[in-house]
RNA sequence: GCGCCCGUAGCUCAGCUGGAUAGAGCAACGGACUUCUAAUCCGUAGGUCGGGGGUUCGAAUCCUCCCGGGCGCGCCA
């Protein structure tokens, strides 16, 4: 409705006045006291015909002397329309049987969000990228958009190493050895506490790890983790190349089997940890009510040798060369200030090399947009991605990178440093005990993903009942009620509408219309917040209908309640949080 | 030093593809529950839109400089 009243205003302007080549806005009007929707088109127009803005007004407003949908006014240099009242009150009786809003058409879109290292719990920043990632993905469908929703796991390289390393010297300590934990492990308590579980064979713990995707036999994970010794601690440092200088005479010498074997043992509790830290991480997230199509694994792209495909490409293409012991990418001839490493002189492919052949990956599955939600630290990153792709000879600027500003935890009126390798940070899953989800994924989704959010923990906590959320839901609760109430009492509620629509009423259907304006404003912007705004202004015009109005005395209204109902539970369920039915 | 983002009411933030008196929530103050849930409503108060300059008929919005804050500038991810 929104879309299509705005297309017909600019198209009978500019059909009508033949000023073909000049540009104009038509949009809501400034005030809601001005009228629905309103023009500047006379003013552009004025100035280049070189006559008075009043004139061309005044010409503007006449084309829509008998418009089916609009009534024009003239106001000093601009043009406001009012949509016609039985307009409206159509709008209501189709709106009633389902909410329609214009189409984006038959896009594929893919989102990236939520991906994290499995080497830990979920993060409020983490949090954050995927409930802005989640709401987009779910506006994205309501658009009519085919959307794939996917959450990376960089399963490979030195921090899952470092992961396995720690929670073996977690087993170990609950063994009983006296072992200290370096000071670039993860510190987590988390680790500490699997490592019980295992070697108590909770069961718990191996649905997690099948969770996240532990295939192998978890007996004989158990059996390694029973004959951990500090031998094998060592070899692990050893592996980890933590001390460069000693690199390992043993392996001339060692028995080949011996060290195959060690291998072996490794490689399989790091993907068993790996697992249960990755299961972890979708359980939160699914708990936080986002879930995803596809749990892509960087270690796949590693054994299927598409890193080495890339690789390949990038030197077949002449952009590939050869300087200190490492490959260099020549980031420079595409705008980049220095040029990038692709293969370490250890011989170990960096993030980066991964990264590109993951993008290449997508973009084979072939998609339209390609959306990945990242935090303001990886800005920069992001540009050199664009360039990489671009090295690779791929359309670059199908891919879009929204990036989010950090969540800042307080408590006791003092930033909290959170720091995923110390383990001092508060967990989604620790905010979620204390406040629940609605509040969060609300939260975080209600600022523009350029600001940054401070959470109170304190706050949060004990003012619940002043977060604006609430305020939202009561509007549902409040409907829920009357029709629980007017039911009970055997009044019959109306199912469509044909009473008068004129002041707060019509104020309302009027901001209903304007959901489709929220939806597109998300979709432009990339930033679920306005959708929030459109939630609060929503819930602030019902509220003052609902002094207004006495639905037990005038039944004829019943639709607008029900129709508002229809429009905040489809909002609210747009950014995942629940529209409950009593409060 | 370079790059990205931010600076709007006491606090947290909308508004920024230029337009009509700068908005909301919270906090403050004063009212409204024998009446569909007062987690609400009505009212009051609160702003040189960080500062200077520029473009324009018109600037919170665009350009530029300055000040202040966050983040990033690894053969980490």
């Amino acid at each position: 409705m929104f879309e299509f009243i705005k297309n017909h205003i600019s198209e009978k302007i500019y059909t009508n006045l033949q000023e073909f080549d000049v540009k104009f806005d038509v949009d809501e009007a400034r005030s809601y006291e001005f009228g629905d929707f309103a023009t500047n088109a006379a003013v552009i127009i004025a100035k280049k015909r070189g006559v008075s803005p009043k004139e061309v007004a005044d010409e503007i407003a006449a084309l829509f002397e008998d418009d089916k949908y609009l009534e024009a006014s003239v106001a000093g240099i601009f043009v406001n329309f009012r949509i016609r009242e039985d307009v409206l009150k159509e709008f209501v009786n189709s709106s009633l049987e389902s909410i329609e809003v214009s189409k984006l058409g038959l896009n594929k879109w893919h989102l990236e969000f939520g991906s994290v290292n499995p080497t830990g719990p979920v993060s409020l920043g983490h949090a954050r990228q995927a409930a802005i990632g989640d709401t987009l993905a779910r506006v994205l469908r309501f658009l009519g958009v085919d959307v794939v929703t996917e959450h990376y796991s960089n399963d490979a390289g030195r921090q899952v190493n470092l992961l396995t390393m720690s929670f073996i010297v977690r087993i170990l300590e609950k063994k009983g050895e006296n072992v200290a934990l370096p000071e670039d492990a993860y510190h987590g308590d988390y680790l500490s506490e699997f490592a019980s579980r295992l070697l108590e064979q909770d069961e718990d713990l191996l649905d997690m790890a099948q969770n996240g995707g532990f295939e192998g036999d978890w007996k004989v994970v158990f059996d390694i983790a029973q004959n951990l010794d500090m031998e094998f601690l060592s070899k692990v440092a050893g592996l980890l190349g933590d001390n460069s200088g000693e690199k390992k005479e043993n392996a001339e010498k060692g028995d080949v089997s011996e060290e195959e074997m060690f291998r072996e043992k490794f490689e399989l509790l790091k993907n068993f940890i790996v697992s249960v830290c990755r299961g972890w991480i979708l359980q939160t997230f699914k708990r936080f009510r986002v879930t995803f199509d596809k749990v892509f694994s960087e270690k796949t792209l590693h054994l299927s040798g598409a890193l080495k495909e890339v690789f390949e490409n990038l030197q077949k293409a002449e952009l590939v060369y050869f300087k200190d012991g490492a490959y260099f990418l020549k980031t420079t001839e595409f705008g980049d200030e220095k040029d990038r490493v692709l293969i370490r002189s250890d011989g170990t492919p960096t993030y980066f090399l991964s990264d590109l052949a993951y993008h290449l990956d997508k973009y084979r599955r072939g998609f339209d947009y390609y959306i990945t939600v990242l935090g303001q630290d990886h800005h920069e990153y992001a540009q050199r991605l664009a360039i990489g792709l671009k090295a690779l000879g791929i359309e670059a600027d199908k891919f879009k990178v929204v990036l989010h500003q950090f969540v800042n935890l307080k408590e006791g009126g003092k930033v909290v440093r959170m720091s995923k390798r110390s383990g001092k940070f508060v967990t989604l899953d620790e905010l979620m005990n204390k406040v629940g989800v609605d509040p969060i994924r609300f939260f975080f989704v209600s600022k523009s993903n350029n600001s940054h959010i401070e959470f109170d923990v304190e706050l949060a906590q004990s003012q619940t009942t002043e977060n604006p959320v609430y305020y939202i839901q009561y509007v549902h609760a409040r409907i829920c009620g009357i029709e629980r109430k007017l039911t009970e009492k055997g009044i019959v509620l109306e199912t469509a509408f044909d009473g008068k629509l004129d002041g707060i009423k019509r104020h309302l259907v009027w901001q209903l219309i304007k959901f489709e304006k929220a939806l597109w404003l998300v979709l432009n912007s990339l930033s679920p917040h306005h959708l929030v705004s459109w939630l609060m202004e929503t819930a602030d015009i019902f509220h003052k209908l609902y002094t207004e109005v006495k639905v037990a005395d005038n039944p004829e209204y019943w639709p607008l309640f029900a129709l508002a109902r229809k429009y905040i539970a489809q909002g609210l369920d747009l950014i995942g949080v629940e529209a409950p039915e009593r409060m």
